[in-house]
DNA sequence: CGCAAGTTTGATGATTATCAAACAGGGTGG
DNA sequence: CCACCCTGTTTGATAATCATCAAACTTGCG
């Protein structure tokens, strides 16, 4: 099976064999975690980068009051900050939330194959971008979008992450959230995501069953998402959700 | 008066003569933007970095129902991404919100002030950390804060990013944004801020005239935002709003 | 089989948006 | 200099959205 980082990197620039020879290498030894262990929490000192090769993972913190906001999803292929390292402690937790395969990448490793690999170091920094425009995407679907327009958004911007990974399969493919899970990142309760999906189903844009969402009307769907894959920066922008 | 952005990279690691000297050099000829004015706009191809030397800038995105969402704010001394270039257009706009003087610096600009100034490329790195840092507290914000919680998250923010580049006064400090931007950058209507406000005005926690914010009791405004600078990853954190 | 976690539905209430309108301030042109 | 206008602030009335509380139901698993 193709290593996720590698294909997912691939589908924002051109990798030699060389490149994603190299790429595998440091990913070679990933270690286990089982569902909601943390694999590094707030207020600790940042270690190696992470990347996740199977499973997902996600960016979190739990406020005073206990209720908690679920910041970014990373499933297989992401990794997360390249320059962790430079802060003195985390300003939030990271998660599994299935059991997960992660690898840990060392600084020294790290720079060592940025140096040596300028297209990699290249096409992480589009990564990085990328998912600081996903995080401004978040930041506007909360501000400004309904509880359903959310809901569209987000499983819109799953499901292709998931295809560049070849995660999907013919309009339908896998999500181990828990409605739970759904409700802390998009701001809302469990009771009332609950509502808006059926309000979805019923309007026949998406169903979601327990592990996976099937997309019964892509057109729909991004037009009540409100959609623009633009953000994502894939390549081949053309095979994208609705014109499927 | 000292360099916004040197003074602002030195509140997060210890820059010497050289390196201040370098980045002063590579500001050194700003251009002047009248408010309104879009630096870049979505859909543009990105061109050299900006670093915003005096005025209020932000980042945001106009949805297709009109309404708008602010991102970001970039403060004197703040600077956009360091690798924009890498992507092929703009997913969101930059605009002036206040008359505003920025610098452009060039990616040869960059890249070879990066190379010769280690320094430098770390502490610029550390920035963007914690720009990062910044939009995912905004995501805690929206997702999980009332109303009078964001207002008064948002204002502790600003006031420390304001601080560290010398921009505050005793307990007061300038924030040239109208209640219509910071709805749009909180997620609200102008109207239900005018009324949160009040309350917070009325609670003795702040008080927001045109132009200017008064924290009236520090305390009890980071008691309302449950607030934790912890994310800003300043040096000397003795010195910051709670503990004046 | 029984428990734990997750899903679903109902009833009620709080928060926030929307619509409407009055008011204040700052700048411009006659 | 004043009238006017534009932008921004403030207040009121009403409605929509979403949270909260409570409870039944469903599914997977030891």
């Amino acid at each position: 099976m193709a290593n996720r980082f590698v294909q997912k990197l691939s589908g924002l620039a051109d990798l030699d064999a060389d490149d994603a020879a190299a790429l595998e290498r440091v990913t070679a030894k990933p270690r286990r975690y089982v569902a909601r262990q943390d694999l590094i929490r707030e207020g600790d000192e940042p270690g190696p980068m992470f990347v996740v090769l199977e499973g997902w993972v996600c960016r979190y913190k739990i406020l005073p009051s206990g209720s908690r906001q679920i910041m970014a999803f990373l499933m297989p292929g992401d990794a997360c900050d390249l320059h962790i390292k430079l802060l003195a402690q985390m300003d939030h937790g990271i998660q599994a939330i299935t059991t997960a395969s992660v690898a840990t990448v060392s600084r020294e490793q790290m720079e060592s194959m940025m140096r040596d690999h300028p297209n990699i170091a290249r096409t992480m920094y589009m990564a990085q971008l990328v998912d600081e425009g996903i995080m401004r995407a978040w930041i506007v679907s909360m501000g400004r979008r309904s509880a359903a327009e959310r809901v569209a958004h987000l499983i819109c911007e799953l499901y292709l992450r998931a295809r560049s990974i070849g995660l999907t399969g013919e309009g339908e493919f896998a999500l181990p959230l828990s409605q739970l899970v759904l409700a802390d990142a998009l701001g809302m309760t469990a009771v009332h995501i609950n509502r808006v999906l059926k309000e979805l189903r019923l309007a026949g844009a998406m169903a979601l069953t327990r592990g996976s969402v099937t997309i019964l009307d892509p057109v729909k769907l991004v037009q009540i998402a409100g959609f623009d894959e633009n953000y994502l920066h894939r390549r081949l922008l053309l095979t994208g959700l609705s014109a499927r």
